[in-house]
DNA sequence: CGCTAAGGTTCCGCTATGCGAAACGCACGA
DNA sequence: TCGTGCGTTTCGCATAGCGGAACCTTAGCG
């Protein structure tokens, strides 16, 4: 998604029934969608455009300006300084009196409290998981799948220090993180393989070799309840993981308890984080609604 | 919004020469914002619609058919396919297998992610934060102000219970609660009687009542560092708040120590927590960026 | 002080965009 | 067999909004 050609400069080019020369930069697949709703009448594309420039702010990067913003979503300037004009005046963005830059505003996490309500689990799981957390001294989150990511939707720590990392709406890769597998593992065959294949196509080279570690780490969930990834999705993290459905039964996310490497001994993160973990995973799963 | 009318209608009528552009830090409801950019060629309707659209979640409302959202927002039902369409492909909204309704998704987190890791004050703020809300038995929360609402960004509760009322990205009056009066205490002159001439139109009648109440607020703060509101915002709920700069100095907040009224003495609130939570906000105000 | 560069906004012609009334389809229930 | 309620599709048309290019500002620089 960073190599993005022509910054939509082809856009006009399509002369009648023409499809494609339709390019959108988009999080999950720019080609993907640009291919699956070249000519689609229902596709509303502006918004497409304009949520592709919310995604383009990064944690921790601070306010952009609109060049900058055209340069990372490949959109027209004269585009780019439409969007922000309205998400400012929609109270979505803010600027900045100093430089004019653009940051994400609260109003944001206004819109995306409703789906943290509508997760009955969280609500049940919070103060178990804030438990397990302190005993364990590392962090202990709650994911939901997305796309080929797992979204943090809740998240413990015992001390502030590693609250840092890993926040509500943070993002670790799916088939890297221990979350990510035992969400994976919840699936049934033909889910799996499906996702499998979206993998392949998305990680090209490097998934014939990772292919392999995950299916190791379904092996652990089905034969002791968790799984144990060390160091895979960054190179300083470990963690275990087990899945985990909410009330309706229907929706699948996974439990994690994790932290720094050097901070976590690997015989007990198997011996007694793990088994904690499914425990917990167990009663949460049953627990009844209220 | 509720009162749906219709959101867009008035949209086409408006013939009104280019107006000035004006910064304008309060969040306009439809019939402002048709009244505003009736003919900006610089404002992208569509953007507004789909936003309002996700708007009319609530939470704990669950799932959301078409139908109802037409209803709620007052776009005609085509219109309506078309956004809940877009958005599901985008991934933000996520619709049911059974009844085909909608409901926000995961996704949403993750672009709001960036919001609370650009707060800086938020993370040095977290552990004592829960320190305190261990300490009081009560609810503690960083809110940030949003339009005529406060927003909470951050959220600590010594019980899970408490913690289902408030989460972060759930928003409380400005004008009513504590929280947003320590805020509008924070404000200097000019930018307070904007804000006060803001609610007189938006809360009508109510308002010469409110008013004193708010000054009587500002004048606690003035004297002692926080004020007191008790079953103002909600019948059940009282609390003590205290304002607080973010380390850029600029940006404003609130500090609020607060919970049901029956599990709260008032005395206790007055003598203990509010001077704790001046301490608390005093000594984040002062701490140095990492 | 011109000169350049870089960020931002404004202009403006053009057409694909996306709107929405109305028609249609489908699943219930009576 | 109709009604009723929800959702989608169609389609003609006005216009929303796109984006290349021109046009402002600042900021730095020799």
């Amino acid at each position: 998604m960073a190599t993005d050609t022509d910054a939509g400069g082809a856009r006009r080019g399509a002369r009648r029934p023409g499809l494609a020369t339709r390019r959108i930069p988009l999080r999950l697949n720019d080609a993907e969608l640009a291919a699956r709703h070249g000519e689609d009448r229902k596709f509303v594309w502006s918004l497409a455009r304009a949520f592709e420039l919310l995604h383009a702010f990064r944690p921790g990067q601070g306010p952009l300006g609109n060049a900058e913003l055209s340069a990372r979503t490949g959109l027209p300037k004269a585009t780019v300084t439409r969007l922000t004009y309205t998400l400012t005046q929609l109270g979505y963005l803010r600027q900045s009196e100093i430089d004019g830059r653009y940051q994400p505003s609260p109003a944001l996490l206004a819109i995306a409290y409703p789906v943290l309500a509508n997760i009955g689990i969280r609500q049940m799981a919070q103060e178990r998981m804030q438990r397990l957390a302190d005993h364990t001294g590392a962090s202990v989150a709650l994911s939901s799948p997305d796309g080929d990511m797992m979204i943090y939707v809740s998240a413990c720590s015992s001390s502030a220090l590693d609250a840092l990392l890993l926040d509500i709406g943070s993002r670790v890769g799916m088939p890297q993180s221990a979350a990510g597998r035992a969400y994976l593992s919840s699936l049934d065959d033909d889910e799996r393989e499906a996702m499998f294949e979206h993998f392949a196509e998305r990680l090209g080279p490097v998934w014939p070799d990772l292919k392999p570690r995950i299916l190791d780490s379904i092996a652990e969930i089905r034969d002791r309840g968790f799984c144990y990834v060390d160091r895979e999705w960054r190179e300083d993290v470990r963690a275990v993981a087990a899945p985990i459905a909410d009330l309706d039964g229907a929706t699948r996310m996974a439990l994690t308890v994790g932290g720094p490497a050097f901070a976590l001994a690997p015989d007990q993160m198997v011996e007694d984080f793990g088994p904690r973990l499914v425990h917990l995973a167990r009663g949460l799963s049953r627990t009844p609604p209220r």
